[in-house]
DNA sequence: GAGCAGGTTTCCT
DNA sequence: AGGAAACCTGCT
C-alpha cells in the first residue's frame, strides 16, 4: 500500500440531471458574482493521453462544509470529482446547489426574451445560465462583504476569513495551482501549500465571538463592523436566519434589511442566490447601468429600476436580472482589455443594438 | 497618487 | 424626500 496519500478525490463521474455547459457559461456560474468560493485550477495534463484544451480547467469549490472539483467535459457535460471522505455528503448536496431539480431552460424560456431583444441577446451569449442555491447564511456573509468590492477581493476576504476563523474540512491535496501560487499576501487561495488543509467559512456563532478589530485585519474594512453586528444579532436570535429564509419574498427581504449593513441590493442577493427566490432583482451598478442604456431609465433609482425589473420581466426577474448582468459585465470586458481600446478610459455602456455576434477571439 | 470599486448608513439641505 | 459624504483598503 501507498505510504503517503495521494489522491483524496473520487474519479470524475457526471453529474446527472443538468443540461450541455460551455466552459464559459460554467465559468459564468460559479465565478461571475453569484458564489464567492469557486476557483480555477488548471487541468493536469500529466494525468493522461489527451490535452484536451477544451476542457482545461477543473473549478474548485466549497459551500458549508462541501469541497467539490468540478469540469466541463468534452461534450459539455459537467462533472464531478469529490474528497473521498466527503464523497457521500457531497454527492448528496451537490445536486441542491446546482439546482438540478428544476427546469432551467424551460424557466428560462419563460422569459420575455420574444418582446425583449436585449434580453435575447443576453439568452443566445450564456446559453444554460442558472441561478445557484448556496446555503442561506453563508449566502449572507459573502454579500455583506461585497459592497464596492470587486469579486476578486470578496473572494480574499472571503478566504482569509475561512482560513482564520472556519473549521478545517479537508485537505488540497492532489490539487493543481496556477503556475505557482500568488503572492502570499494576494490571500490564502490557492494555498501554497498544496496539503494545506482548506477550511468552512466560520459560522454566523463563531463570528460573534470574534473582536471587530481581528474582523478588520481579514481586509473587510468598514464591513466589519457591520458582519461583526450582524453576528451578534444572529447569535442573539437562534432561528432567526431560517425563518427568514422561509418567509415570502417581500417580508424576507424586509427581515434582511434590518440587519446592519443590508439594504435592498444585498437582500435580494441573498435571497436570489443563497434562497432560491427568482423573484428578487438586484439592482447593482451594472444592472443600472444596463438599464439606463438599453431600457431608457437613465436617471432611475435603484429602487425604482428593482420595481421596473420586477414588473418588466415578470416572476423569474431574478434570472433575467443575472443573463443581463452577464452580457453587461461581458460587453465591458471586451470594450476594455483587448488591444486597440486604449484610448477609451471607460466602457460606458452605449445605446442602441450593441454586441451582434462578437467575434471569436480565436 | 488621487480616484475608484457589484453598497449602506448617516448627515445634510 | 432626495442627494452628498463617510466608511476601509487595495489596486490602477
Amino acid at each position: 500500500m501507498k505510504s503517503v496519500v495521494e489522491n483524496t478525490w473520487t474519479p470524475f463521474a457526471p453529474v446527472a440531471g443538468l443540461p450541455p455547459f460551455t466552459p464559459a457559461v460554467l465559468s459564468e456560474i460559479l465565478d461571475g458574482g453569484q458564489a464567492f468560493r469557486w476557483h480555477r485550477t488548471p487541468q493536469n495534463k500529466a494525468g493522461g493521453g489527451a490535452p484536451p484544451n477544451f476542457a482545461s480547467e477543473i473549478w474548485l469549490g466549497q459551500w458549508s462544509g462541501c469541497v467539490v472539483r468540478l469540469r466541463p467535459a468534452a461534450d459539455g457535460a459537467l462533472e464531478f470529482s469529490a474528497s473521498t471522505a466527503l464523497a457521500p455528503q457531497v454527492a448528496r448536496e451537490l445536486p441542491r446547489y446546482l439546482v438540478t431539480d428544476r427546469n432551467w431552460p424551460a424557466l428560462t424560456d419563460s422569459l420575455p426574451w420574444r418582446s425583449d431583444a436585449h434580453l435575447a441577446r443576453g439568452l443566445a451569449v450564456f446559453p444554460g445560465l442558472r441561478i445557484l442555491r448556496q446555503p442561506f447564511g453563508e449566502t449572507l456573509l459573502g454579500f455583506l462583504c461585497s459592497a464596492t468590492k470587486q469579486i476578486v477581493q470578496i473572494k480574499q476576504m472571503l478566504a482569509l476569513l475561512a482560513e482564520r476563523h472556519g473549521r478545517p474540512i479537508g485537505r488540497a491535496s492532489g490539487l493543481q495551482t496556477p503556475k505557482n501560487s500568488p503572492p502570499a499576501q494576494g490571500g490564502p487561495f490557492p494555498p501554497a501549500d498544496l496539503h494545506a488543509p482548506l477550511h468552512a467559512l466560520p459560522t454566523w456563532e463563531a463570528l460573534a465571538t470574534i473582536p471587530e478589530k481581528e474582523l478588520r485585519a481579514c481586509q473587510l474594512g468598514f464591513r466589519a463592523r457591520f458582519i461583526s453586528e450582524t453576528a451578534r444579532f444572529i447569535a442573539a436570535h437562534p432561528g432567526w436566519l431560517d425563518e427568514t429564509e422561509a418567509l415570502p419574498y417581500p417580508a424576507a427581504q424586509a427581515r434582511l434589511r434590518e440587519l446592519p449593513g443590508v439594504g435592498e441590493k444585498i437582500a435580494d442577493c441573498v435571497l436570489l442566490f443563497g434562497a432560491g427566490r427568482l423573484e428578487a432583482f438586484p439592482v447593482d451598478t451594472w444592472i443600472l447601468q444596463a438599464m439606463a442604456a438599453r431600457y431608457g431609465l437613465a436617471g432611475w433609482k435603484p429602487a425604482q429600476v428593482a420595481q421596473f425589473g420586477r414588473a418588466h420581466f415578470g416572476p423569474l426577474a431574478g434570472l433575467a436580472q443575472q443573463f443581463l448582468f452577464a452580457h453587461e459585465r461581458r460587453v465591458a470586458r471586451e470594450a476594455g482589455s483587448p488591444a486597440g481600446a486604449a484610448g477609451i478610459p471607460r466602457p460606458r455602456t452605449e445605446q442602441g443594438p450593441v454586441v451582434r455576434f462578437m467575434p471569436q477571439k480565436n
